[in-house]
DNA sequence: ATTTTGCGAAACCAAATAGTTGCATATATA
DNA sequence: TATATATGCAACTATTTGGTTTCGCAAAAT
């Protein structure tokens, strides 16, 4: 849990994945994430942890309270690397019409 | 290495991501990928079962030699979980906007 | 002033991970 | 046929991971 320390490796865990799709909708307390899984408050703790260090969450002080916010922009980073199979998704796309562009050749 | 097996935990280690890539380019082996990385044919071997078995790459014998091509479709997978946070993205945006909107009242 | 609440940090643990070395097997090549 | 090549698999190892329990501290509530 020390070296690496990336938005991949941060989306890599399931909890994470949820904690984040929590965060989404509203900021949250450690105690309040806890509320949603079977870990303890502490294991959140640890994943807040994570998500805050690689700049996937920040968390704001409000008395005894921790309200963790979601930094959503973080995430273009992951979107920036699908970019490249994008292109991928497309030609395969185009081939597929090419496919069937030329059954309807056939077809008349 | 056995349990969690989702494209999530693929791409989450770095070599897996480098090896992605090399594969959207072209098909190629296991000595072949090896050649780019500082570690062992098996250790690449292990990361192509991985890459397989949540069919990110697809092995197709010829000869003696199995050469491995992506599967770029199971990527979309990242990409459709993405679109829960390119909402707020937009959502950002278009706060943006209406601050500069209101600047330029403003200014009038 | 004392107790409760909310939190992070440290110490510890089991399991997963990424890597290694040493095979066995199948296909080329001499 | 004998040898070289390409590969996967099994066993082993060190490190990382995700979790727990225990603790200390600060802010609120009593």
């Amino acid at each position: 849990m020390e070296t690496r320390r990336d938005v991949f490796q941060a989306i890599a865990d399931p909890t994470r994945r949820a904690i984040i799709i929590l965060l989404a909708t509203q900021a949250m307390t450690p105690n309040a994430l806890a509320e949603h899984f079977q870990t303890s408050r502490q294991a959140v703790s640890k994943h807040l942890r994570i998500l805050t260090e690689c700049h996937l969450a920040k968390p704001e002080q409000k008395g005894r309270e921790i309200f963790y916010t979601l930094e959503a922009e973080k995430m273009k980073e992951i979107d920036k690397w699908l970019t490249q199979f994008r292109k991928i998704w497309e030609t395969r796309f185009s081939q597929l019409d090419n496919v069937l562009a030329n059954l309807k050749k056939q077809k008349k």
